[in-house]
RNA sequence: UGAGGCGUCGUCCAACGGCAGGACUGCGGACUUUGGAUCCGCGUAUGAAGGUUCGAAUCCUUCCGCCUCAGCCA
């Protein structure tokens, strides 16, 4: 399993690209990089996963950094419980960093971009930097000290550094662009006086980097190749671009890549909030086996392994999703099925005396750890006429299925006889305190005396079973998505944690280890708690419970969710475009625009849609101008460069384009001229972006002139269908969905330059439809 | 409102111009000394509209919806 191939995603996409264009030399090198303000928990587990999986994928390396630019909220303590959560889920790590040891590195870049032009000090107080930072929709306003002379900032960054001013008296900004429409970009902070003890160095520092500087600059000092975070720092890409831009050169260059953070259903994954679960004692502190923290999970019972494979089942992309719980609970049992011996335990225990066993007589069965893997190995349970058994597995008044015990019915002791209910005894207020059976002695062992149809119950020996406290968990929330209220502790789950005080164990589990994992029959897995259990005095903790197909008929939460909104498709017809008025606005403000929207509807003939989109932008009306002077077909011109020419430049300005406007008008005067095909224009014009050149000399070079003769269409379609045989095949047998493929094919090895419609009607013949 | 990002079965993830597929859940069945496990079967999903194309989830346009950003947090 540990080598079977991990799915890829687009960040495996990237990095093979990477990878094949030789870029940093072929190295992949990650990070984890937690603030230690906190425990992990399962959404870091994503990550660590992640960012661990890449290194292994392609041989690179995987470094563990301590983002502590905060001395404020950070501790070593958190610092030993990450680096223990971190080992436990994925192992070790290449090489151990702390921001922190990057300091003096850092406050020399930070005086060479002062030194550079590229930052200064603000004198300013903090509300007045905020006020001049702007809105979404309006630009910011310059701080007075902006344009300070560069030789007195860097004397204010040093006295900074000294001690020689209070918290807040003044801050390193970059100068970048107030007015930028991305406002992390406006005058970012890049140090703040921070007079606080740094749990590694000390009173070293009173002024401390912060994350969008500090954080390109870790990644590059420790070599990152790729840098993954979340999809909120995507905004902060652009920053983190400017400061490695501004102060390298980098070898490798990180890169930042952004992936959806994980939400679970039932859950919580948020430091804040397990924070606040914990300092107000909703839990038993951050390794609650209710808690979704590393700790938690893994005193619970949940193994690493279950953890990789649940990362492995929900994949990464870059959508905001909710994953089903289901799910989380499916990689659980997956795991756990396949690692723990089964054994009994009775929760609620019921006295059920055989009345036909011998007086005073104990037999010991030598039962298998796993009942469908006997050469695995028994344990002895022993067995007499006093036996207990599960309160619920007893019913008054059945319903019609049940397959358990009831007044008059039978079943099967598991392991053991099979046996029916004779009498039940009832105190005074009604409640069953016992029940007296008798048993068939021949019903004991394979296949003696075995009754189809008859249900199995778990049981343990009343006198020689032990004792132990049993600590049933359960989901901390009862809704679904607790962050949804506006006080997610309404959600929390009263029964997360019920003790099973009475629970009865067969005599095997009462020496187990902390830390040992048992399936107990019907109920669940079980670990034996890694912090309060003791050989002989064991205290269980249930990790999870078995699927259970019968109880979860009775509440049944409903498959079909509220309908997704749709747009309303009236509504779409009518409505004008924000980017239409947009353009309209340029051209209101832009009379070469004007005039050219005008003349392409009246002059040209193009249809107002066309015209619109044309005359957006001015650079992309000139070049349609000048394809346009090259070829007179304005429409066909229009629709080449409105529907494949901007696909195919991508972000590239149409001027700066290999593929000239002029050029361009040649190319479309070929396709008019039918010199090419509809593919064969897609294929040449594709070529014609990505390297340039004559249009009508690349079609030569590149073979695309269209294809009339009949023979060769012929041959392409047989070349097609030899490829192509078992789909051939498929199609004949009825599947018609495959005439797409096969004509693609022969499309293919036509090279895209015969026609289409010739190409169909030969395939179809030969196909002999 | 400015910028950036994202829309595919109930849920999560694929499909990179050519058969919309896998997993979870649910339902049905087989088997069963765990109502477990195992095995088999079952799918009304491409947010909407228009365009390009022989062919569109995929390219173009427009609209709709959701998420993130205005900490001296990370």
């Amino acid at each position: 399993m540990a080598d079977a191939p991990r799915p890829s995603n687009f960040l495996t996409e990237i990095i093979d690209a990477d990878v094949a264009a030789g870029r940093n030399g072929g190295r992949v090198v990650t990070r984890f990089p937690p603030e230690p303000n906190g425990h992990l928990h399962l959404g870091h587990a994503k990550s660590i996963l992640l960012n661990f999986g890449l290194a292994a994928r392609y041989g690179g390396r995987v470094n563990l950094r301590f983002d502590d630019t905060n001395p404020a909220t950070e501790e070593v303590e958190f610092v030993e419980g990450i680096e223990a959560d971190v080992r436990w889920l994925a192992g070790d790590w290449a090489a151990l960093h702390f921001a922190s040891d990057f300091f003096e590195r850092m406050y020399q870049c930070a005086e060479r971009l002062v030194l550079e032009g590229h930052a200064y000090v603000d004198s300013q107080a903090q509300e007045a930097i905020r006020e001049q930072r702007g809105a979404f929709d309006r630009p910011g306003t310059n701080s007075p000290f902006r344009d300070r002379p560069a030789a007195e900032s860097l004397d204010l960054f040093q006295r900074m550094r000294a001690g020689q001013f209070a918290d807040g008296a003044c801050v390193l900004r970059a100068r970048i662009d107030m007015a930028h429409p991305n406002v992390i970009m406006r005058d970012p902070l890049l140090y703040r006086i921070r007079k606080a003890h740094h749990h590694r160095t000390g009173d070293t520092w009173c002024i401390y980097p912060m994350y969008d500087f500090a954080h390109p600059l870790e990644d590059a000092f420790e070599g990152v190749t790729h840098s993954i975070c979340t999809l909120e720092f995507e905004s902060n890409r652009e920053l983190y671009d400017w400061v490695l831009d501004r102060l390298g050169p980098w070898d490798p260059r990180p890169r930042q890549y952004e992936f959806a953070r994980l939400s679970l259903g039932y859950t919580v994954l948020s430091k804040r909030k397990l924070l606040q679960l914990v300092t107000e004692q909703r839990v038993d502190g951050w390794d609650d086996p209710r808690m979704p923290t590393l700790a938690g999970m893994r005193r619970r019972g949940i193994t690493p392994e279950a953890l990789r494979d649940f990362a492995e089942l929900i994949g990464v992309a870059k959508n905001n999703s909710t994953v089903d719980i289901g799910k989380f609970e499916f990689a659980i049992r997956a795991d756990l099925e396949g690692r723990c011996p089964k054994a009994m335990a009775v929760l609620d225990p019921l006295p059920l005396t055989i009345t036909t066993w011998p007086a005073g007589k104990v037999e010991t069965l030598e039962l298998p750890w796993w009942p469908s893997e006997p050469e695995r190995g028994t344990r002895p349970v022993p067995c007499s006429g006093q036996l207990l058994v599960e309160r619920d597995d007893f019913s008054l008044d059945p319903p019609a299925d049940w397959k358990r015990l009831a007044p008059g019915g039978s079943v099967r002791l598991a392991g053991g006889w099979v046996v029916r209910c004779d009498e039940v005894l009832r105190a005074s207020d009604g409640t069953v305190t016992g029940l007296r059976c008798s048993h068939d002695p021949a019903s004991l062992g394979d296949g003696a005396g075995a009754r189809r149809g008859l249900g199995t119950i778990h049981w343990v020996d009343a006198a020689r079973s032990v004792p132990a406290p049993v600590r049933l968990y359960d989901r901390l929330f009862t809704a679904e998505q607790p962050d949804a209220a506006p006080d997610f502790l309404a959600a929390l789950n009263p029964a997360s944690l019920l003790v099973a005080e009475r629970a009865r164990l067969e005599p095997a589990l009462a020496t187990a280890a902390p830390g040992d994992r048992h399936q107990f029959l019907r109920l669940g897995y079980f670990i034996a708690d890694p912090a309060d259990s003791r050989p002989g005095a064991p205290v269980f903790n249930r990790t999870i419970t078995l699927r259970d197909t019968w109880s979860r008929t009775a509440a049944q939460p409903t498959q079909r969710r509220a309908a997704r909104p749709r747009s309303d498709p009236a509504a779409d017809a009518t409505l004008r475009g924000r980017r239409s008025e947009a353009r309209a606005e340029r051209r209101a403000v832009t009379p070469a625009l004007a005039e050219r929207y005008l003349r392409y509807q009246r002059a040209l003939q193009l249809a107002e849609e066309l015209a619109d989109l044309l005359t957006g932008d001015l650079a992309v009306a000139e070049y349609f101008d000048a394809a346009v002077k090259a070829h007179a077909g304005a429409a066909s011109v229009a629709r080449w460069l409105l529907n494949d020419l901007l696909g195919l430049s991508g972000e590239t300005p149409l001027a700066q384009l290999q593929l000239s406007g002029t050029g361009f008008g040649a190319f479309v005067a070929l396709v008019d001229a039918g010199k090419l095909t509809p593919a064969g224009g897609k294929a040449l014009l594709a070529d014609l972006v990505a390297s340039g050149g004559e249009p009508a000399a690349r079609m030569k070079a590149l073979g695309l002139e269209k294809v009339e003769d009949a023979g060769a269409i012929a041959a392409a379609v047989e070349r097609a269908l030899a490829a192509q045989a078992a789909e051939a095949a498929r199609y004949r047998a009825g599947e018609k969905k495959l005439l797409g493929v096969l004509l693609g094919a022969a499309m293919r090895e036509a090279r895209g330059a015969a026609d289409a419609a010739a190409v169909r009607k030969a395939l179809l013949e030969r196909l002999g439809a």
